[in-house]
DNA sequence: CGAAGGATTGATTAGTCTCAACGCAAGTGG
DNA sequence: CCACTTGCGTTGAGACTAATCAATCCTTCG
């Protein structure tokens, strides 16, 4: 059924999963669901994480916040995605994470995750696939606000999320959502708002994108990826059935 | 034997290793040996990853290239760290590993690393440890870079390598090696060589700290964490037989 | 002693931030 | 159903942080 679509499709870009291993994450989704209205924390920092939330519909966001309010988005969350897998082991989380639309999510228990692993050895493998890639794009994006430039950085995002739906089935040819404002574009590249404006008119003017709507209209891929230098490869995907690298 | 100690004392920082479990380590860090020279390659971007390797002595960096050349450093490892627990099931590498200083390493294979992991469930719980620490270092860095200003962000990197060596074992009072130029400073930093330096400059001035020969001088931590605004959560070795928080 | 790597300095510029409005659309309450 | 509010996008002017370019200096080391 759909609820489960996201995930699997997340993990079938490295490998596919067998009936057996569907109905499995099928049963554990099912078991406690949230859902959580935009802009609403899920976990916040310094509290004991207690389960892996895995989100099944809308987009959720990890931040964090400096003592005298400064705040950077760390990672965007779309369907399909894990939440911090086996953070248990933490007493505290040092990050915060919260809804961006309105959102749906599932949390799994330790035990209901321990088992999970114990059961199917190909969905633990897909697990630990989907840390490391977790942890390679906090890389790209740590290399995205030290090195690139504003206008190179706002591509990259958008390649990226585009990238990524695209892995789920959810793109049309051109474009996809985008429910992310401006100031959230902002506290994600490390710029200020007011900027983030000027340089999406920038890319606009240009006939590169077009934001509008919740939408992202992607003009032409294969530009955008070449001022981003979006290089696919730090999303690992070419293990999967499905396309890592740009359109035709 | 001295060798172990660096690895034995980091994942110290999470669990007390029974002496069994230390054997364990030290067993699978006797197997493969490498020594480095200062800034070469232990594995580049694009290569397929075939070990977990383990920082003996020296210290070495995580680092991105850019298409047209600029360089992100992305961490540092110093003895005792691990780079890339599990990094086996991708195909290849999406960032490069260098040496800073002379390194001397060990390489774990796949089926050794496995071992250890069956063999004792405490030293698998402390590799996991290890990993979210890791991984929340990397998005401590991406909100450095992100939010905080140049002169917070050096203040911030370094009180966390400070307190990371202190948990090893490796300052004095107020005191630590340092090999880091200038350069590598900045490129870790996504600042420019030259406003290190001026930055730097201004901190010995204002009594923080000093950097000469490769070692780090702090004069007052306190101040340091202040301005740096560093909250030692994001190391998470509140479990530990360690301090965590800042001197006396 | 010469070479090389790193640190330092100065002058100038570019990119991004700050502050302050204003516009527009959608939602809300009276 | 209209006035008000709220959130988000847009614009302008000016300030400032950090980058750039180009030397120069210092240390170390073969």
């Amino acid at each position: 059924m759909e609820l489960v679509h996201s995930l699997t499709l997340h993990l079938s870009a490295f490998v596919s999963l067998s009936d057996a291993d569907r109905e499995v994450l099928d049963k554990a989704l099912r078991k406690r669901a949230r859902i959580l209205a935009p802009r609403q924390d899920i976990i916040r920092e310094g509290e004991k994480p207690r389960f892996v939330n895995v989100i099944l519909e809308g987009w959720a966001q990890r931040y964090k916040q400096l003592a005298d309010g400064r705040r950077q988005i760390l990672s965007f969350f779309v369907p399909g995605d894990l939440c911090d897998t086996n953070v248990f082991i933490l007493k505290s989380m040092d990050h915060s994470l919260s809804a961006v639309t309105q959102v749906r999510l599932a949390e799994i228990s330790q035990r209901e995750f321990q088992e999970i692993i114990e059961t199917s050895p190909r969905i633990a493998q897909a697990l630990w696939w989907s840390e490391l890639v977790t942890v390679a794009i906090q890389r790209e994006w740590t290399t995205s606000i030290g090195q690139r430039t504003a206008y190179e950085r706002i591509a990259h995002l958008l390649c990226e999320m585009f990238v990524r739906l695209r892995t789920i089935g959810r793109t049309q040819e051109r474009s996809c959502e985008f429910p992310l404002t401006q100031s959230e574009i902002a506290d994600a590249t490390g710029l200020t708002q007011v900027h983030v404006n000027r340089t999406v008119q920038e890319m606009r003017r240009e006939g590169l994108i077009e934001i509008r709507n919740k939408r992202l209209e992607v003009h032409d891929l294969r530009a955008l990826m070449a001022v981003a230098m979006f290089n696919p490869n730090y999303l690992h995907l070419e293990a999967g059935g499905h396309e890592c690298i740009a359109p035709e």
